[in-house]
DNA sequence: TATGAATGAGTCTTCATTCAT
DNA sequence: TATGAATGAAGACTCATTCAT
């Protein structure tokens, strides 16, 4: 007993994360939670007190990790080609480990107009310098004419728009072509060198 | 009386498509449209039973407004790159005029696994000798040694990835770097030609 | 069937106003509400939208009452000991006909902060007039000798004291004392004359 | 730890005593009195069993004070009209020891009904000497003609009505006029020789 | 003595839907 | 065609209480 006791809170939020991921926090009751988590509906409120929190505790998290991946990932020592490569290949990798979180982020930004404002605070204040850095670099690149005169976020829009799709339309895609996860992860391992290639290639002067 | 009578029928459907395209399915309520259409509660049920068949009569109607923008645009007397060229750029036109479409298809076929497989069925049967010649067409322009070995999937989705994406995140990128609608639109004229710039290159052997 | 449903609303609202006299609003529960008034708990909910507002339309209802009553009573053609008198005597009658009035008011403005502040702003506006003209009468009568010195507050907390608290206690009185209402109402007829006599005789220089 | 622990179930009570005075019994919970107190939900019911045995022994010991300090506030040696003043200036200074009182009892006698008659039986076998003695000796002062034939119900009433009053409107007036707390205990010290006077005037044959 | 975990019952509220008119 | 009335089901949340430890 003491086990599933210990358990039971960590069961919840587990059983809330797989289910807000799966349907959003609007198509996801509480009762649904304690249900699948195998407890009453008041215990839920026990450890979280509201939906909200409970939410916000699984989502910040989740934007924790996805901000760390992303800001670690970046190695000046290299040259800026390899780090751009290392960028979309980083990206995609932590995609792969979290393929539902696209659209979880999606979806809870653009339908709650507050999230979106406390996400942005968030973002805003920390990476800026990374921000700043990369652009400085970018400039240097296209200076020396060796890169396509081009913004920083035209190239962060083109990395985010190729990596996120995929894992995006998942769910679409595979209904409309009954391709197993497995025959999918192997596409998806290939798109994510695809990608790579696209990019470089859209950098070219 | 008599024409308010006729258009209110009208006036609920598009007051409806408005608040779906705002909030999708879920978070709008009958009663929520029915206010701001101006009429009682339950006329909305009169005319369209149940909300998901209003839902659905509107979700058909765009699914087929797309489709049909998409198939016709192909017109095969035109050199391939060329066709390939226009596909961007009309599709991305037709997102301009659609800008919540996106995400309101996302949305739905995500969360709701019966929509998808009504839809899948739809887009299944259709478009079967458009994406069949499109095959051939790509494959004899390999065999030319015009375009790199690439799978026509993947092509589609290089261009849904970067066609999409600028819309489905803008209210996104919008809060967080404060661009108004104006320019942000001007930003859009210009990612446009990327996007074309980006698959054209992406394609050359 | 027609009659039952028009009355619907006005026997949700007076069934409502019996409960909430005899427990105040927190003890008073809408499932309680609409089980009594013999209807289901969303109707109440149809009608009032909120219990909040179900409750602020019967204490608002009878606050104007009450004001109303006691603006309206005060008559200057008299003399002043004499409007003294008419005032006890008809604040007295009002209570005989709200007997559970002031124990509502009472209870929820004490334990409601929000509606004593709506309430305080309410009564501060509207009677200044009323107000000042009978300190302004008091003080010529003090003057003249024809009554001892004392403020219009305190007459009117000894209004208050006399003529509140046996409606107030009347349930506890008679738990007590197992005086039947009739006799009750006998003696309350009694206590109102008692009440104009101490009044009258504090005043006395 | 075992000065805390041995403390705790008095603090427990102390601090339930303070909210349960503040808001009554059905606006305040358990969880509250536990936070308050700095200690686990379950111990306040470890402690008292249920919130009900928690306010009985609160109210008991409240109603006991009370009764207690009126019942040996009469002392047979002295004049009567000596007694009756004092009878009222003790009262209103039990009061203002314990200024919150007077509603609390009200509130709760009147709200819950089993309160009530358990209170009922208890006042009922106590001070049936003391009323009985009162009522004598008023009768022969009544006689004497030193005082008007009034009963004393009467006059217990017209005491309980200057006394209480000013105690359970205090909130109200304070927020309606903007009174200090320094303010008002000046002149409810006043009230005290007002209330003497007007019952003594009221008495006079 | 003390507590964390758990629960059943109840709170207010919203919603899609139905029905008589 | 149109609507006011009505409802069952579900939503999030709170609370007093119990129990094993």
């Amino acid at each position: 007993m003491k086990e599933r006791d210990q358990n039971m809170e960590q069961l919840i939020l587990e059983t809330a994360e797989r289910l807000f991921m799966d349907k959003g926090f609007a198509l996801t009751s509480t009762t649904e939670i304690a249900r699948e988590a195998g407890c009453n509906q008041a215990l839920v409120h026990y450890y979280f007190r509201t939906k909200e929190k409970l939410f916000e505790s699984i989502f910040e998290r989740k934007a924790q990790l996805m901000l760390s991946a992303i800001l670690k990932m970046d190695d000046p020592s290299q040259p800026f080609e390899e780090r751009l490569r290392n960028l979309v290949e980083n990206h995609f990798d932590i995609m792969v480990k979290n393929p539902k979180l696209p659209f979880l982020f999606l979806n809870e930004l653009l339908t709650n107009p507050k999230r979106l404002e406390i996400m942005t605070q968030k973002f805003r204040t920390i990476p800026m310098t990374v921000m700043e850095r990369f652009t400085d670099d970018l400039q240097k690149e296209i200076d020396k004419g060796r890169i396509r005169d081009v913004t920083p976020i035209s190239i962060l829009l083109t990395v985010l728009s190729l990596n996120l799709t995929p894992f995006i339309i998942k769910p679409i895609f595979q209904q409309m072509t009954n391709v197993s996860d497995e025959l999918f992860d192997v596409m998806i391992e290939e798109r994510k060198h695809e990608n790579i290639r696209i990019l470089m290639r859209s950098l070219v002067p």
